[in-house]
DNA sequence: GGCGACATGACGCCAATATGACACGACTGT
DNA sequence: ACAGTCGTGTCATATTGGCGTCATGTCGCC
């Protein structure tokens, strides 16, 4: 879920600190110690970052870099370099051959993880926003707002994701038991009933425009968002 | 805060005298004689534009500029091209290269200047230094300065940015990260949580005339600046 | 009419946020 | 250079509010 990280350095006692730091904060961890090794991985289960030293046996953490940066199949993959200098010209050669951030030794684990963050998110592609509009109720994932004909509606951000997900799979229906993999995630432990409680929040906050009708109970199976029937008559 | 600008140009004469230009009009200018240079600076800072010169060593203005828009982290960037050459062709094949706007040598500082202006409000509204009002609140950003009704507001550099980019940006919702990213620049390291404090200290300076209402934490995502409700109305 | 499923209202926990205080570095003026 | 000030980032603590759960009420179906 976090995505997967490749950790590329030959010191095994820093290779292993690194590598338990980012396993406990929830990413996918593999290691290598050269580069060989390293390449073998990524073309393997391409990581979707690779944690790379600037110093290794052989074949340097450049060379490496830009060997990634210049391979079709593998020029996706974010780089942050790792380095124990610290002058200024290193990073902009490190930037220059295709790293994407660079932290200078010593690092805090801290810093290392906020910056592999910063990474991934703006790799990351834009997920879904667009703006869905059914029966005069829209909704706008990025300004994570919605409106019914002109009026704004407040929503929580539960409450929210189960309206979009509603409105990106309108008509259909869904039982509690998948809501709570579309919506909370599938790992998580909730009880059933609480997809009941949250789908009646939702259709508080939508009453107000006679909006709450388009969520729909059915019987011993789950729910349903009403799909666009023409919206003439919502506003009485 | 006009917003940062390089300038690629080969000509090292002709490159001093534009980055003067731009300076004395509050720009932050960097320079590269040539494309490989270009690229490391536009990885690591970030411009807001390139200004481009049309004939470069080795790898031509045009290509770097496809590069440019090719790359999902440099797309946003502006690019204006400068060439020796009058012809029309050229123009158009500038701008099918993803320019996005084209002055022909010779040109003044005058127009140049007007048009990277125009260029950087359009794409990016936050850098021009119009200023912005949003439900009696306005900033002036060239002047440094805020007024909430006729009452001048004292805000700290920070702050001010802060505020200017949720101005320029009504609402939508920020992430702290991505606030982080706008306000205090890519590669910096700072706490996400900083981000409350200068919120706090935001809102304590909008407070006496109650605008710090118009900054709405979104629980478990982030911030939003509460957009002009002038055009909205309670027809229903 | 009885049973099972859904709706509703109230409540408490705890993570996320707000706040206050402090530490540190960059300027400024002497 | 030096002390003092100001802006900024960080930490510790207080506070809040969203969300999950339960107990109870209501409805639909056989």
């Amino acid at each position: 879920m976090a995505g997967s990280i490749l950790v590329v350095e030959d010191e095994a006692a820093i290779r292993d600190l690194l590598a338990a730091n980012l396993q406990r904060a929830g990413y996918r961890v593999m290691c290598a110690g050269d580069v060989p090794q390293a390449e073998a991985l990524v073309r393997e289960s391409r990581p979707d970052l690779v944690l790379l030293d600037w110093v290794l046996p052989g074949v340097p953490g450049l060379t490496f870099a830009r060997r990634l940066r210049g391979d079709q199949r593998t020029k996706d993959i974010s780089i942050v370099l790792l380095s124990g200098r610290a002058e200024e010209q290193d990073k902009v050669t490190a930037l220059e051959s295709g790293a994407d951030d660079y932290v200078t030794k010593p690092f805090s684990a801290r810093e290392l993880l906020a910056r592999i963050k910063a990474v991934m998110r703006r790799r990351a592609p834009q997920l879904a926003d667009d703006v869905v509009e059914i029966s005069g109720l829209r909704i706008d994932p990025a300004a994570h707002q919605v409106t019914a004909g002109d009026k704004a509606i407040d929503l929580w951000t539960t409450e929210l994701r189960l309206l979009h997900f509603f409105m990106t799979h309108p008509g259909r229906v869904f039982s509690r038991a998948r809501l709570l993999d579309e919506v909370w995630g599938e790992h998580v432990f909730v009880e059933e009933r609480t997809v009941d409680v949250h789908i009646r929040r939702l259709r508080q906050a939508l009453a107000p425009t006679g909006h709450d009708k388009l969520i729909e109970t059915v019987r011993g199976t789950g729910y349903r968002f009403k799909p666009d029937l023409g919206a003439a008559n919502l506003a009485a």
